[in-house]
DNA sequence: ACGGCTAGTCGTACCGTGTACCAACAACGT
DNA sequence: ACGTTGTTGGTACACGGTACGACTAGCCGT
C-alpha cells in the first residue's frame, strides 16, 4: 500500500476520470466563479456549488480535497484571463508592461472579490504564465535580474493597490447603507468638520455638498483612466531612475 | 416612544455608561486587536473575545450592534496608530508625504490581517484625521484640489499594494506547507520549467536553486527599504509630472 | 453472463460561526 | 422598599466546512 501517496498539491494530483465522473474540476471552478461574480465570494459555499450543480455536497470532495483547493482552482481560472494573446503583445517594454498591467487591472475589476478572497491561493500554472509574460514584457530593457524583479514588484504593487482601492470605493456606495444612514453619515462628517480639526479637508471640499465633492475631485476621468494616469506617472519615474528609454511618440 | 432612534452609526451612538458597565468599547476593541495580532483575524470571534474578557458572549452585543461594528472599532484603533505626532511632521511635501506613507506602511505590516479584514469598515474619526494629515503633507505644493486628490490616491495605491503583497509573500512561507509539500512544489515548478514555456523565468533564476533565487533577486535590501525605494521612484515621477520641486539634498 | 472490485456519490453528524430572543440580575431614583 | 431600566448572559437557530461511512454503478476477469 501507499506506493503513490496522494500529492499534496492539486496541480500534480490527477483529477477523477477513469470511470466517467459526473463533473470536472473546471466545471466546478466555473460554477464557483459564476456564483462569486454574481453574488460575491461569500455566497460561494460547498453546499451552494453542489446545489447549483445538482450534486450532493460531499461529492465535491471527490474532486477537491478542501475548499482551499477549490479556491486555488478559481485563482488559476482568473489568472488565465490575465494572459495576453501572443499576437497582441507590444514590442516596446513600456507598452508591453502597460498592456500586462492594464489587463491585470481589468480582470481584478471584473472580479472585485478576487484580490481578497484568493489572497492565500498558491500560485498555479497560469500564475506562472503571467509572471513569464511580465518578464517577457521587459526583456528588451537590458536590466539585470534584480532590477527586473524590482520593476515588476513596483508595478504589481500599484496595480493591485489601485484595483483594491477602486473596488472598495465602488462598493462603499452600494451596500447596507440606506438613505437614512447616508444622511446620518454626512451629518457625522459635518460634526467632525465643525470641530475645526480639519482645515485641509474643509478646504478640499470647498463648501460643496460632500455628495458632489467626489465627482468634482476626480474630474471627468473614468476609474480606468485614473488608473492609467497613475501608471504612466509611475513608469515615468521608473524610466528616469533606471535610465530606460520611453517609446517613440 | 422612538423619540431618539438609535443611530445607525456606531460613532454617533453613545456607549453604555450610566450604570457602570463592566467594559468599554475601547477595551473590547483592544482585546479583539490583541487576538488578531497574535493568532490572526480568523481567531477573532465574538465567543473568543467574550471568553478573553470573562464575559458572556451576548454581553458584547450590548456595546456593539453587530460584529461589523466591532470591526469598525478595530479599524479606528488601527488608524489611530497611523497618525503622526504634530512635532514629527516634516515641512517639505516630499518628506511629509514620505513620512505619512511610511507610517501607514509600518502599521499595515505590523497588522498584516488589517488590509483584508478591515476592508469594509466604514471610515471613522481617525481615518478622517489620517486623511487630513495626508492633505496637510502636500499643502505647500500649491496643487489644486483634483491634483492633490490624485496624488494622494497614487501614493495610497502604492502603499496599500506594497503592504498587501509584502504580507502575502511573507505568509507564503509559514503556513501549512510542510517540508514534504515544499519539496513537491519545487518539483512541480521544475516540471513547468521543463516544458520550455518559460524561457524568461528560467533566465531569471539562472539555474539557481529556487530557494536561493528570491534572496538573490531582492539583493541585500530589507522589505522596508524596498518599499521606500519604490516610493521614491513614484514620487520622482509625481514631481516630474506635476512640476513639483524635490527637497534640498 | 456473472461476480467482485473500486471509482464515484452523497446522507448524516459534528463543531464553530454570528446573532435573535428572552429571562434574570443589579444599580439607581423615588 | 419598590419599581424602573441599564446590563448580563443562557439557549436556540441557521449556516459554514468537512470526517465518516454506506451506498450505487461502471468496468474487468472469468
Amino acid at each position: 500500500m501507499a506506493s503513490v501517496e496522494n500529492s499534496g498539491l492539486i496541480w500534480t494530483r490527477p483529477e477523477p476520470g477513469t470511470r466517467r465522473p459526473k463533473f470536472t474540476r473546471d466545471q466546478i471552478a466555473a460554477t464557483a466563479l459564476a456564483i462569486a461574480d454574481s453574488e460575491g465570494f461569500a455566497a460561494v459555499s460547498m453546499r451552494r456549488i453542489a446545489g447549483e450543480l445538482g450534486a450532493g455536497t460531499m461529492t465535491l470532495y471527490y474532486y477537491v480535497r478542501t475548499k482551499d483547493e477549490l479556491v486555488a482552482l478559481m485563482d488559476d481560472a482568473i489568472m488565465a484571463e490575465v494572459l495576453i494573446p501572443a499576437d497582441e503583445f507590444p514590442s516596446h517594454w513600456y507598452d508591453a508592461l502597460t498592456a500586462v498591467a492594464t489587463r491585470t487591472w481589468d480582470v481584478l475589476i471584473r472580479h472585485p472579490w478576487a484580490l481578497h478572497s484568493l489572497r492565500n491561493a498558491p500560485a498555479g500554472p497560469n500564475a506562472a504564465r503571467h509572471f513569464e509574460q511580465s518578464l517577457a514584457a521587459i526583456a528588451d530593457t537590458g536590466l539585470d535580474a534584480p532590477d527586473k524583479f524590482a520593476l515588476l514588484a513596483w508595478v504589481d504593487d500599484y496595480v493591485h493597490g489601485n484595483a483594491m482601492r477602486s473596488a472598495e470605493i465602488r462598493s462603499a456606495g452600494e451596500p447596507a447603507m440606506d438613505e437614512q444612514t447616508i444622511e446620518e453619515a454626512i451629518r457625522f462628517g459635518e460634526t467632525l468638520m465643525a470641530t475645526g480639526e480639519f482645515p485641509q479637508t474643509l478646504a478640499l471640499f470647498d463648501g460643496a455638498d460632500p455628495r458632489d465633492a467626489f465627482p468634482r475631485l476626480i474630474g471627468e476621468l473614468t476609474e480606468r483612466e485614473r488608473f492609467l494616469h497613475g501608471l504612466s506617472v509611475l513608469l515615468d519615474g521608473v524610466a528616469h531612475r533606471l535610465h530606460l528609454d520611453l517609446p517613440p511618440r
